[in-house]
DNA sequence: CAGCATCCACGTTGATACTG
DNA sequence: CAGTATCAACGTGGATGCTG
């Protein structure tokens, strides 16, 4: 890490001082955020609303494969965290918007990173695990 | 997205022309990452052999909380994906040392800009949520 | 010390049906 | 169109006991 981590290096120290208050690594805001988008779809769907904003139908066909009850319930988590805003339009056929908060958009930023990163080394992690398949197609079997 | 995204953005275009080959999502790198590392403690075991080697039980202890099944799990996984190296020492009393693999420091780095984002809002994600508690003190309640 | 096997609790995801 | 409710299947995480 960077360093920038509050309180997380110092329980990580090379000589773990203590049998740790490990407690502590819960509140850790990393692994709290990773779990937080972690899922299967609340990424897909910050991706998604970063580019526009969208009504709750078409982001259900526009993923498709998602059951509406995932939807609303990654919807409704990612709006309980302020990452997602959610506006309702009392029009007749009723309608709901949903977009990206600017804290929402922020997190558009590190995701490219970590995004960045698995395009690059994809491909490695699947040759790793390919490497560790039981039928890679050893020829030293017999 | 950066929009090095390989072809994730173009599936995501505004305007959704098809019912889209969700199928793809399946495959989208970063979600495979983010998952990968989004469980309860892969972070927190690759974040602490990042600062150096561990033995077995060293992490176990540096993590206390954390179940020898899990550590145990949470290691293969890390291992299966080339994300870490496990070598074993044939002492006596048996010894197994885990060190991250040149592929594993990699993922340090964008880890680092999430750790980032985590740390500079996790407040705002808090207060976002405590928002919407429900005995937040809402003196609008009658 | 390092690791596996078993059993169990829980959260997540999903299919289906129903509502305003 | 947007959303809720219920039930089932699965994966993850954990407690415990045993092995080399």
């Amino acid at each position: 890490m960077s360093g920038t981590h509050t309180d997380v290096p110092s329980m990580v120290s090379a000589s773990l001082p203590d049998p740790v208050p490990v407690e502590e690594y819960e509140q850790c805001p990393v692994t709290d955020v990773l779990r937080r988008v972690g899922d299967k779809w609340s990424i897909l769907v910050v991706v998604l609303l970063g580019k526009r904003p969208y009504r709750f139908n078409e982001l259900h066909r526009g993923i498709e494969t998602i059951s509406q009850r995932m939807l609303t319930r990654t919807l409704r988590g990612l709006e309980h965290d302020g990452l997602v805003h959610r506006e309702v339009f009392p029009t007749n056929p009723p309608s709901v918007e949903y977009r990206l908060t600017p804290l929402g958009r922020t997190l558009l930023v590190p995701l490219s990173a970590l995004a960045d990163w698995a395009v690059e080394h994809g491909p490695d992690i699947a040759a790793a695990r390919s490497a560790h398949a039981p039928h890679t197609g050893m020829t030293s079997q017999g």
